[in-house]
Parts: C-alpha cells; sequence; structure tokens
DNA sequence: TTTTTCTCCGCAAAGCTTTGCGAAAACCTT
DNA sequence: AAGGTTTTCGCAAAGCTTTGCGGAGAAAAA
C-alpha cells in the first residue's frame, strides 16, 4: 500500500504551528522567524518531506508531464531519440510518458486522447506511417497545446519540428556510390506519403542527375517498413533483368533485409551490389560486412526536439521553428568494391 | 499555454446546479432525477469533460504511476520488456515513467528518490550493474512501497520477481555445442556478483559435467557488459595455447563483440569456432553467420513483472513470488560445424 | 389537515499547497 | 504613556473531485 507521505499539515501540527508558516519558511520567506524557519526545516529534513506534486499541480494547472509518441519503441533509433528527450525533460524538471502508435493511425489518435486526458502539457511526436490525416492534431493546435514534430512531419500542419537532412545524406550515398563505379543505383524507400521517403528520393534523383546517371524507374521500389516487405521488394529489384549494382535502403530494417536477401541469393557485397543503409552505428558494425550508413544523429535530435518543446511552452504559442540536422555518411565495407 | 480543461464547476455553473449533483449525475447516482442526469450527461460529451487525474489523485492519495528502472533504455532487450509492462500497465489504467540507470548504482539510487519525490505507487526494476547496496532497496520495503524485480534479482532481498532460466538454457547450449564436436567450450560471463552471470555459470558447470568434458578455468573469463571489454575478454580467450572451439557469450553484447573479434582474427565461424549468445531474433538474423541463442522471452517477462507488480498492490505486502521463465535454444548456422 | 416518507439536490470536508490579507504582539518614538 | 512600526504568524480561498449528511419540497398515508 505505501504509507502516507509526509505533509506540511504533519509538520505544523507536529510544531504547533500553521500550515503556512511551514509553507513559507520552507522557502525562506522573510515574513518567518530566523528561528522557527530553522526548526521547521530540521524537522522537514528529518521527516523527509517532499512537496506532494498532485497538489503542485493541481494549484499551477500544470503536470510537467510530456506526451512522447513514437511508431514503435522497440528500435534503437526510437529509444535513442527518447534518451535525447528524458535527458532535457529531467533537466526542465519534467518527465515524460511514452507511447507507441505500433505505426497506426487509430492507435495514434487514441494516444492523444489518452494523454490528454492525463493532461500533458504538450505533445513530442513522430507520425506514424499510416498518418494521412491531421484532425487529432489539428485540434491541439486549435487548444494551442504544445506540439512538436521529430523525423517525419506533416507538411499540411506548421509545427515545430526537428528533422535530419535525409536529402544531402542521401544524395552523399548517391555520389559515393558513383565514385565507387556503380551505375545502377536502386533506392528500396518507405511509403509515399511520408515526408522522409520524399526526401530521400528527391535527393536520389538530384544525386543521379549530379552524377549524369540516367533515372530508371524500375530501380525505385516502394515498401512499408517490415522486414517481410523489404525483402519483397529487394527481389523486385533482383528479379530484374537489368540488375542493380547498389542498393540504398531508406532506414535500418530495409537496409538488413536487404542484405539478408541479397546474400541468400547468391551475390556478393559489395562486388557484385553494394549496399548502404540509414541506421546507427552498433548495428552497421555488427553485420557482415559492415554496412555503409549515414549517422542518424538520434539523440541529438531528442535533445533538440524537447528543446523546441520547452521553447513553445514558455513563448507561449512558438514561432514555428524547424530545425534540420546534419547526418554524415560514414563508408564502411558494404560499399566499397575490390575490383 | 493549453486552455484550461473543463471541470465539474465549469458545468455546475453553466446548468445552474451544484457540483455534487453533477458529479453524481455522471456516475449514474440514484439520488439524481432521470432528466438532470439526461440534461448533465449531454453537456459534459459536448464540453468534453474527462475527471481532472491530479484531483482524483490527491483525494485517493494514489498518481497511477509506476516506476521502471532499467540499466539501459537503448537496447532491444530492455525496450521490448518495458513494451511488455506498458501493456498491462495500461490495461490496470497505470502509465510507467521510465528511467536508466546506465548500469550505475548512484543514478540507481538517484532514480528511486526522484520516482518516489514523483509519488510513484511503487516500482519495476531491474539491477545496474554496479548494484551491490541495496539499502535504497529496503527502504521501500520497509514503507510497503510495492517493489518488484526483473531479469537481475538480489540474494539479499526477498522480492517478487521474474527470472529466466538462463541455467537450463546455458545447458542447453553446452549440451548442443558438445553434440556438435565441441570440446573446449568457452563462458564469457558479467560481472560475478549478478544473479544472472551466476546461474549462467552453474548451467555451464552442470552441462560441462553432464557431457564428462573436464571443466578449464580458463575457459571462464569475465567482463563488465561494454562491448570494448568484451572485446578484449575474447582476445583473451583467443590467446590460450590451447584455444577454445566454441564460446558462449552471456548476452547481446558480448555476443556481437566475441563475433567481430574471432572474424578478426580470422577464425572461421562456426568450423573453427562456434558461436552462441543470449540475444533476441532480429540481431541473431541479421548478422553473418545467423547466430545460434537462446530467444529470451522478453515482452513476456515485462508483462508478468507487471502482473506482479498489480497483485503486490492489490493484495498488500504479496507474498514474494517469484516466476521462472522457460527460455528456448535456437540452433542457426553460428553453431552448426559443417565438417 | 397533519404527519410520514420519499425524491432530489446542496453543503462541506478532505486531500495538499501557495499566497494575499488581516491581526496580534512586540518594539520604538515622542 | 500613547500612538505608530515592525515582526511574526494564521485565516481562508483557490485548484478539482468525491461522498456522508442534512434539508427542502412533494407525494403519500393517516
Amino acid at each position: 500500500m505505501g504509507k502516507r507521505h509526509i505533509s506540511l499539515k504533519d509538520l505544523a501540527q507536529e510544531l504547533g504551528v500553521s500550515i503556512s508558516t511551514v509553507s513559507r519558511a520552507l522557502k525562506n520567506h522573510p515574513d518567518i522567524s530566523p528561528e522557527m524557519t530553522k526548526k521547521i526545516k530540521a524537522l522537514a529534513e528529518e521527516r523527509n518531506y517532499t512537496p506532494n506534486p498532485l497538489a503542485m499541480g493541481l494549484l499551477r494547472q500544470q503536470t510537467k508531464m510530456i506526451g512522447v509518441i513514437v511508431p514503435d519503441i522497440n528500435t534503437h533509433f526510437y529509444s535513442s531519440i527518447i534518451s535525447g528527450i528524458e535527458k532535457v525533460a529531467k533537466e526542465h524538471g519534467y518527465f515524460i510518458v511514452i507511447t507507441s502508435s505500433n505505426e497506426s493511425l487509430e492507435k495514434e489518435i487514441e494516444s492523444v486522447e489518452n494523454l490528454i486526458k492525463s493532461r500533458v502539457e504538450g505533445f513530442i511526436v513522430c507520425l506514424s506511417q499510416e498518418t494521412n490525416s491531421y484532425t487529432h492534431f489539428e485540434k491541439l493546435i486549435k487548444n494551442e497545446i504544445p506540439l512538436v514534430f521529430f523525423d517525419r512531419v506533416s507538411e499540411e500542419l506548421d509545427v515545430p519540428a526537428v528533422l535530419a537532412d535525409g536529402q544531402d545524406a542521401t544524395k552523399k550515398i548517391i555520389q559515393h556510390f558513383y565514385n565507387n563505379g556503380c551505375k545502377r543505383i536502386a533506392y528500396i524507400s518507405g511509403p509515399e506519403h511520408l515526408n522522409i521517403s520524399e526526401n530521400r528520393k528527391i535527393g536520389y534523383l538530384n544525386g543521379l542527375n549530379e552524377c549524369g546517371l540516367p533515372y530508371d524507374k524500375k530501380l525505385l521500389v516502394h515498401c512499408n517498413l517490415s522486414i517481410e516487405d523489404a525483402k519483397q521488394a529487394t527481389r523486385k529489384l533482383l528479379r530484374l533483368k537489368n540488375k542493380p549494382d547498389a542498393i540504398f535502403g531508406m532506414n535500418d530494417t530495409i537496409a538488413f533485409a536487404a542484405m539478408i536477401e541479397v546474400k541468400k541469393q547468391g551475390y556478393k557485397i559489395p562486388d557484385d551490389i553494394s549496399l548502404a543503409g540509414f541506421t546507427d552505428e552498433f548495428h552497421s558494425i555488427v553485420v557482415d560486412p559492415p554496412l555503409t550508413s549515414v549517422s542518424h544523429p538520434t539523440f541529438k535530435m531528442g535533445e533538440e526536439a524537447a528543446n523546441l518543446f520547452f521553447e513553445s511552452i514558455e513563448k507561449g504559442t512558438a514561432n514555428n521553428k524547424k530545425i534540420m540536422l546534419p547526418i554524415d555518411l560514414v563508408v564502411r565495407e558494404s560499399s566499397v568494391k575490390k575490383n
């Protein structure tokens, strides 16, 4: 059950003074005499008094909670971002309530409603894969509830957001492939309505263009973000009469699925087919061959998202600032052909 | 800023009735006439009223929050367990506040204190690697604050806990190695004071014994759970004049670190050295060769931990039940020698 | 008509904290 | 000694909900 926490009332009774006196003493109010203050503080210390956050919340109308909605909590990508959010939240005396939409619009809407009921003071969210309707977020904006997006954003909503420069990173990868002798570079993308898919597509096309490579639309395939669908997409590429000599996968799951499938069909990486993905260091190193990838600044992304959140909570409805994080290319064996 | 939420008072004023009437109507109290009830409910619906959890919490002396402390939030292992906890917490109308100890005792203690200040109703925790002192938990027990452990537990504390049968799983792995012709099986363990390290050590010794293999203490090495230290431990094994022909790594990080190091030194897996680890499916499949491992029932573990928590919150101080989850061996290429 | 019995609703307290304002006591000033 | 200041503290309200108890009015019984 847990014994009741000690309250100001308890202290006041024990000392035979009023609650207000105790409250003031604890915050060094000049109205209270030094001796009284000292006595009260000593008892508070001894009894291990800490103010009741519910009472404070009720009074100040704030819960010090941030609702965080991610598509999936079980990946390093999101858990690392969450760590970043949590760090700066803690610095501000806030804590975060995490929910997962499981890439489902329905669960995302449900999460927003539940968190509102819990009286979170605002939201930090990464859109689900399915999300193509935004009324649940528009409602938040109308009610001036702070909202910031990260990674996946909506073009339709003007909301503070932190993004990674996937367009530039993708271009770098294409150029890197080209410099290593690749001519037919494939791109396995995610759902088309996702901003990150489209950004990287632009980077892909720009990269091809700058390298003087033609755009073959057969080399651009889409998949939802499951490992099975990604393998399917890879097989589609490998069935082409005119096969790709390089594949770029839009995220962790896709890159690894592609790697598995390519190896399974007997192609050598990187000599037959070069490979690159969007992922973090640990996974890239563990696979064989080590995967060339871009280093997504996940922790930093979480920090920046939280910073944006506190800006908007402090300055009221903020200028819907967008932050673009640079992404670096990290070349490993999977894309450096030996012959 | 966020507009103020609607309260019973608002509804009462608008309807010209008392707050108590509104409150009762909303919960179908027989004292309120049907027409009045209907009118009130209609307005509540229209104004989108939801009860204020802070006020409720203050009244009932409960926050509906569970403090969860994990050594590390950035791994699939823990995030999957957290998902399990979160699922059953949500079913009970609770939400969870997650903090990471970063494998540090100091941060673990700090987390306990902060969560207590936040008035969580209890704790679900996995001990940090460093934890060898338990006063911060004894304090909880003394105050009858619900506490349940998972995976890593303390022998000194009698607390409800959910464990995985690492002893049995390790024995199975040793037997599997033996059946595949391995004679010198090494075990890279974690810190000695961790119950999971010791359990698996027992399984290791039992396994050797049952297979009629001698125990060579040089084949049992320890490391802390960092990737660098695990590589170091692997190198130590590979430097032996009488090298191992199989290596079992106690967790994800260790197994992968060993794999990297073994390959780096030019040994073939599994033909020169077989490998097996404790990890989850996704990672095991992605590496090359696919890693033989035991399937840690992470999600289930989280669910069971939360169940234990609610048992102890409902029945007061519960019978400190322990739940042992079975672990299955999943054989993949890394341990099946071809010659 | 008077008394009894329901029906339907409001008062107030409790849970905890902060803070404006009022008040008692002590001190100082002429 | 009398009026003025200062020091030191308490009352009460607000923030929101639940719930025991009491009360007003109406309907039913006598």
